[in-house]
DNA sequence: GTCGCCCTTTTGTCAGATGATTGCGCTGCG
DNA sequence: CGCAGCGCAATCATCTGACAAAAGGGCGAC
């Protein structure tokens, strides 16, 4: 057995950092499901072929497998194995799911989707804020609003764009809303690479992340819905003309 | 130790039918979390303790509670425990963790938070879809219209109108529509109980869903939208009006 | 009083054994 | 020759027990 030597694969695959063993095998199984190694209806290997090939124990495999179950991308039966579920049932909107579905295929129709997705919430989100928000979600959202004013590196800037947007989600008082807010920053940390092109584009996202930022604090939620839209398109050019 | 007794709590649990240890201790604890038994921030039992109050092995408890890190409700740290997590980042879409909010608090606000964002998104979806569905997709619209006005127990019925919705949401040709499918499941199941109250109220009903497929047939996108309007308006009432 | 080390608690990981479930092939009978 | 019933075996499900690793808290040295 192999079993004595330093294992070999999970220190390649450790480039990841500290992760827990189930958790690198989470991911590792969850990428091969999503980028489509095994498609819906297909029998994975079975637990001790796992083990062998990550170099764990059947109890790591295990619980690896129980959380790509508890976000149904796959069930179990005994005798059978483990069936990679048909793909209307993945749960998309899982943190994980969509990091692993954002890196499988092209990247560009994935924002596509997610942009489009932002088109059908957002609005909605910040004219349901505007009329409900509290005085300290309002805070949230200005002061992620000048933050992003003051930013200086472009990841700051980034940072402070998300925040601004999760805290409109947070503000439209539906908690429904809020897990959504993965999608944005999803879409955000992808959308890094397209906008390193500075220039007025900068400032004009600038007056219209603060147009929206008035509009929720002047309670006018048709404004704030046309403001986002606005936003939105100008997002809608930086993804059309491609990454640099 | 009263482990060789034969086991009284979980015997007792087990009227939930067949399912997995594992997948009972999940659900259970997550109800619990989700109900507010442990807030978020505070630190769960451990997982000896777990084990213990449900007499089932340290693995399985291990298990369930990979699974409720998976959705997000927990993170564990040696040393520390299982701690809850603050609820934003709880998934909220997750169909588990939906089943949990839904029977926790009042029936009515959960009720009315999905109703409201069937408001943001299925407008928008049937817009989509009025423009991008395939034939095959149509065809499933179709029938299930058909399949609901030809029901003869409100079951069945109930039946067709899910099936009808989720089948709008496939054919919108945006992945990360489909996932939402499960709010309106959950929805229509907590619905059942509303709307016993027979009457003109179901051909009404069953009219605005013929528009709609027949606007989508049609690639009316703009008039699908206003059509789906007209029927969760309509749902709106039903639910004002609180149960039977 | 403060800094740093040790120690205990809790999760993380592993190995091995047994039980339960069920698809599949085998065997025997018609 | 076909079919039905049965047993086998593969696979997950569960349990047990042990050790490793991390990290907060207490204790001692300075």
């Amino acid at each position: 057995m192999a079993r004595k030597q330093p294992v070999v694969s999970r220190t390649r695959d450790s480039r990841a950092g500290k992760s827990s063993v189930h958790a690198q095998l989470a991911n590792e199984i969850g990428l091969r499901i999503v980028r489509g190694d095994y498609p819906p209806g297909s029998i994975l290997p079975n637990e001790a072929q796992w083990s062998e090939t990550f170099n764990a124990s059947r109890s790591a495999v295990r619980e690896a497998i129980k959380m790509l179950m508890a976000k149904s991308l796959l069930a179990s039966r005994p005798k059978i194995g483990s069936r990679v579920e048909p793909r209307e049932r993945w749960n998309l909107l899982d943190r994980d799911v969509l990091a692993w579905y954002a890196s499988s295929p092209d990247r560009e129709a994935f924002l596509k989707a997610v942009q489009e997705f932002r088109h059908i919430i957002e609005p909605e989100a910040a004219a349901l804020a505007a009329t409900r928000r509290t005085d300290e979600q309002m805070d949230e959202i200005s002061r992620a609003c000048r933050e992003m004013g003051a930013a200086v590196t472009l990841e700051e800037r980034t940072g402070a764009d998300t925040r601004f947007h999760l805290a409109i989600l947070r503000a439209s008082g539906n908690d429904l809303l809020v897990p959504l807010g993965v999608l944005i920053e999803s879409a955000f940390s992808h959308l890094f690479l397209y906008v390193t092109r500075e220039g007025d584009d900068l400032d004009a996202a600038q007056k219209l992340h603060e147009s929206i930022e008035r509009n929720i604090r002047l309670v006018r939620p048709e404004a704030a819905r046309r403001a986002v839209r606005k936003l939105l398109a100008n997002t809608d050019k930086v993804v059309e003309r491609g990454p640099e």
